[in-house]
DNA sequence: GTTTTTACTAGACCCGTAGTACAGTAAAGA
DNA sequence: TCTTTACTGTACTACGGGTCTAGTAAAAAC
């Protein structure tokens, strides 16, 4: 099986580089098969169109995201004990991890297919949606922690502050991609940070 | 004179339309010629190829998004002297006016190349980033007002934070519609809301 | 009042890309 | 040994972008 699962993934990779710097639809099947050297029967031997390719990859891009998220807030929390400086330490992490990579990172395949859906099925919106809940859940979880602890000094929507980090991080990424600055991401996670630090300061 | 601005502005309509809903490059000249009701031909007298149409329809939606924030801010601050009041006043309304479009709203537009910027030509792409280092210089100016009456009770980048509304607005206009949710964008505003009033908030 | 330009229509044609179909094959597994 | 897996390779269809050209009705310029 070890064939199958290589050339699978390496269509994936040089499919998903191609896409990030170029779009999906301006992705052609040649140049996947090209830079992953099989033949074009070969790509259709794994994927039965190119939705399916869609569907592929953004399956295993939520699953690297979901891993990091896991790991950060992980790595975080072992570092500290109270619920609101490891969110501080971890999105401190993140920003850094995002200034550290040079050509961007791959948050953008989910705005890349937000932007093209109706070229999609069902499945892949769905796909898409899940991931987005899924992490709408898991910041409000940890946002109800620390609002346990220190009352927020606004009234704020939960749904909506969890939601903020996906959005945070996808809106910088745009802003990175069409400005050309390779931090703006970061920084734009740094503001999310002062107002987090602003929002469940202690009260005297 | 009417004959070439009415078909022009007509197949901008349709193309920003389907654009919107599909993607650039699911969009054909075959559909928009069919929507704009002319021949084939017709399409390729005002734009020589598909790359102009598209510098066409940024640059028409970003004097469109300029003249908004324009009218918006100025409204806002007819209403309130402060600077910091005005600008919350001009949030609000800017998050109200995103619930009410129901389809909604094309700021997408900068997101959608961003996406795909390999496909444009460097006049596109320069467009995009000059209209958002304009927002960056409109919102900063408006920052720096207010922080010189209230001072902030963190150290931000005042750059940053000017970003931060297009960052904002990109960001959940990107999970609208992906949740399929109308009002992500201007809940993600009014987040932003919150975080200016406590910034800004008097120290004592 | 004639000429020129504008704003198109209509149709033929080339090229690249998605997708289908199918014949063949080398290697691994049952 | 037989079958399945993981492909290669070729040939073909259909569609969309883009070019070219011939023609034309109406407005503008002279």
């Amino acid at each position: 099986m070890s064939q199958r699962t290589d050339t699978r993934s390496r269509i994936l990779d040089v499919a998903e580089a191609s896409v990030l710097s170029k779009g999906f639809e301006a992705t052609s099947i040649e140049e996947i098969v090209a830079g992953a050297e099989i033949s074009r029967g070969g790509f259709f031997y794994h994927f039965k169109d190119k939705n399916a390719l869609a569907r592929a990859m953004l399956e295993r891009y939520i699953e690297v995201e979901n891993q990091l998220y896991d790991d950060l807030f992980e790595r975080a929390s072992e570092l500290n004990d109270d619920p609101l400086h490891s969110m501080l330490i971890g999105l401190k992490m993140l920003a850094e991890m995002l200034e550290d990579m040079p050509e961007g990172h791959p948050g953008c395949v989910i705005a890349a297919t937000a932007y093209q859906d109706r070229l999609f099925d069902k499945g892949v919106q769905e796909l898409n949606r899940q991931a987005i809940l899924g992490w709408r859940k898991r910041f409000r979880t940890m946002f109800e922690d620390i609002a346990a602890i220190y009352e927020p000094r606004d009234e704020v929507n939960m749904d909506a502050l969890g939601d903020m980090v996906s959005s945070v991080v996808e809106g910088g990424l745009v802003l990175q991609r069409a400005l050309r600055e390779h931090n703006s991401a970061s920084e734009q996670i740094m503001l999310l940070r002062s107002y987090l630090k602003l929002l469940f300061s202690p009260k005297a």
